[in-house]
DNA sequence: ACATGATTTAAACAAGTGTTTAAATCATAC
DNA sequence: GTATGATTTAAACACTTGTTTAAATCATGT
């Protein structure tokens, strides 16, 4: 190939733009002229640009689901083995550690946590399609994981209760900046570790509060 | 006027349009046919596509302002007269009970949740930048008031756990319908009335977490 | 050195975008 | 009834969009 990292700089420049900008607002010119390459490269490459879109996305969900995967079995495991329940707090860890942790490997990921932010903020978009595609049987397992460490909760109230985990989750992973609200002397730029224990502390309280 | 209610018939179309399909992926065209006006009607009577956006969101955002702070002043009162600092989750109950009734209040109102939660979630959006100068003084004054009911925890904790409570409230705003997860015996259309409690539920078990 | 297939390139395509214009139509006050 | 200003209309504007094409260029194996 003379080029040989055409479709590898096509995704980055796409992951960046479609993360800052939103998929409609984002021209395939705009991205090739960030990638340098050519016009027509996008649909060589990856047919359309819904297309891309989805390789942006697969290109790292796929490891990232992998990861979370494995330590949800892990920690189901270690639980069965022990006899014991798994706790709330670390089945929600499996999912929100790997998520978060994406930041400290630098800024090409922060893109795609923020792109992947969006896309769950987008209810009946092309991106939402393609992402639950890929998200769904984890979902599941998560879903299955949270009932077996809260068995006192009813599958409604566990429902909406991992619904508004997954809102404040998506909403840390767009909002990574600061905006009108925030009073001057807060630390927006939190370090990921403690970041991830806050968010660990406000939704496990959330989802075992008894009602 | 001959068609008195033309400018009306635009907002709607366009609060249904845009909070379906985003700002970008809808057309001004689209708009005008599915209000069954001309399509010149949009810059006559706003100015451009920008300024139709403003005005659909502040069209219902203003008057729902103002009842979400009136509710706030009002708590406030009273636990000022009465000696006591106001509970958190009366505090998050004047800004959370306002805006998800509206649902109660037909379609027409659902659109406009819909296209909130949308414009929560695209941080760098034209959208957001609207919802901002429209929401900053409350805002505030909603962080003050959650000062005031959780003295214990610092000012960086209670930013970090009232921006997940946002994330949460966004989510639930944007997603009123099911989506692949949902298992088949949840409950997806939850009266309102059990949604804001299980909401607090959640959110104020989270606010109030000890660290 | 040459042939082959993959890749890149510039150009054009048809369709859609927000906005503007000038004429037509309307409602209302005199 | 007619003049006046507000509103509506159809048409065109200049521009951007995603996609396709055919020729040029490249890399590679023989």
């Amino acid at each position: 190939m003379s080029h040989p990292d055409t479709k590898a700089k096509i995704l980055d420049a796409a992951e960046h733009l479609f993360a800052r900008d939103g998929y409609h607002a984002t021209s395939l010119r705009g991205i090739t002229t960030a990638a340098g390459v050519n016009l027509a490269a996008v649909n060589y490459h990856f047919g359309s640009k819904e297309a891309l879109l989805e390789a942006v996305i697969v290109r790292r969900l796929t490891p990232l689901n992998e990861v979370r995967r494995g330590q949800l079995e892990t920690l189901l495991q270690k639980a069965e083995s022990a006899g014991e329940l798994p706790a709330c707090r670390d089945v929600l860890r499996t999912f929100v550690e790997p998520t978060l942790r994406l930041r400290q490997q630098g800024s090409e990921t922060e893109d795609f946590i923020a792109l992947i932010g969006r896309t769950l903020a987008e209810p009946r978009g092309i991106a939402m399609t393609i992402f639950m595609r890929h998200m769904s049987p984890l979902l599941q397992r998560i879903f299955y994981a949270l009932q077996l460490s809260l068995p006192n909760l009813s599958t409604n109230d566990l429902f909406w209760r991992m619904h508004f985990a997954m809102g404040s989750l998506s909403h840390v992973m767009r909002c990574h900046e600061r905006h009108a609200m925030v009073p001057d002397n807060v630390t927006i730029d939190l370090p990921v570790d403690e970041l991830i224990e806050a968010f660990l502390d406000f939704t496990t309280a959330g989802m075992e509060v008894p009602r």
